[in-house]
DNA sequence: TTTGTTTGTAACTATAATGGTTACAAACGG
DNA sequence: CCGTTTGTAACCATTATAGTTACAAACAAA
């Protein structure tokens, strides 16, 4: 499973999308999201750098650095997760063995595909699909 | 990303698959993963469980429970991983806040469907077509 | 220019999951 | 009856996530 990241930085997309009149600070936001108001700066800078949001010392978050519409599910992913390969592969096997000097080649392959799918239904989704249902 | 628990299972599953004549033990299919047979034996509990293979306590594992063409890579990881769901989402979020109070629902339902496509992916693998590849 | 606010960031802690390891009673084949 | 291996419990180490505190630097506003 992978982290809640993407889940809580959609969240605050969210938030920011909602509110394009005034800034919105990392205090408020964590206090929507219930949680540290630290946590969600260091979120925050994962999507300033991927030129998803505006944010201003003293200020807090001053909007979508793009359109909603242009905001899709698989940047804030990439944006925001550490690790996103879908299924984790063990290595280190024994090459002496035809299915330890090949397994790793063959899951590579076979969740490469998966991984791909997964990747375009994260960019088929956009922020203001989501913005619309709340 | 999911753990390499269904990576070893299916590495499991095809030794046992390539060795349909004789007993192969805990301890050799550990020396082909380059673990410990203990951790195999654990996965080994679990995929016997699912009705995957078949073991039998002095001897080993004794063969695959079905055809290796009647077992998915969807039964393998259902059999094994713990936490199936692909995105953890944040719960005890503020419900006085719009976003706060209806984003557990907004998310589940966009992650579902990628969920249920990523399930149909590892249901349509089966191991008979990994076993050739060795 | 000064004041007040907030970001950006570092450092630390708690918790949980994974994977690795040892050990041993129970089961079973030969 | 003996030897082997499973099934299982009890640990430990490592890593990632998430929570928390703290503070210098940046900036808006007065």
């Amino acid at each position: 499973m992978y982290s809640s990241k993407l889940s809580v930085s959609i969240h605050i997309l969210c938030l920011a999308a909602l509110h394009p009149d005034g800034p919105i600070t990392s205090d408020w936001i964590a206090g929507s999201i219930h949680t540290n108001p630290a946590l969600v700066r260091r979120l925050l800078v994962k999507l300033k750098r991927a030129g998803l949001i505006k944010t201003q010392t003293g200020m807090g978050v001053t909007g979508l650095a793009k359109p909603a519409g242009k905001i899709s599910l698989l940047e804030v992913f990439r944006a925001v997760e550490s690790e996103q390969r879908l299924f984790d592969i063990h290595t280190d096997t024994n090459l002496a063995c035809p299915v330890g000097a090949k397994i790793e080649q063959v899951l590579t392959t076979t969740y490469q595909k998966m991984q791909t799918n997964l990747e375009h239904e994260l960019g088929a989704v956009h922020l203001s699909e989501l913005v619309t249902l709340f």
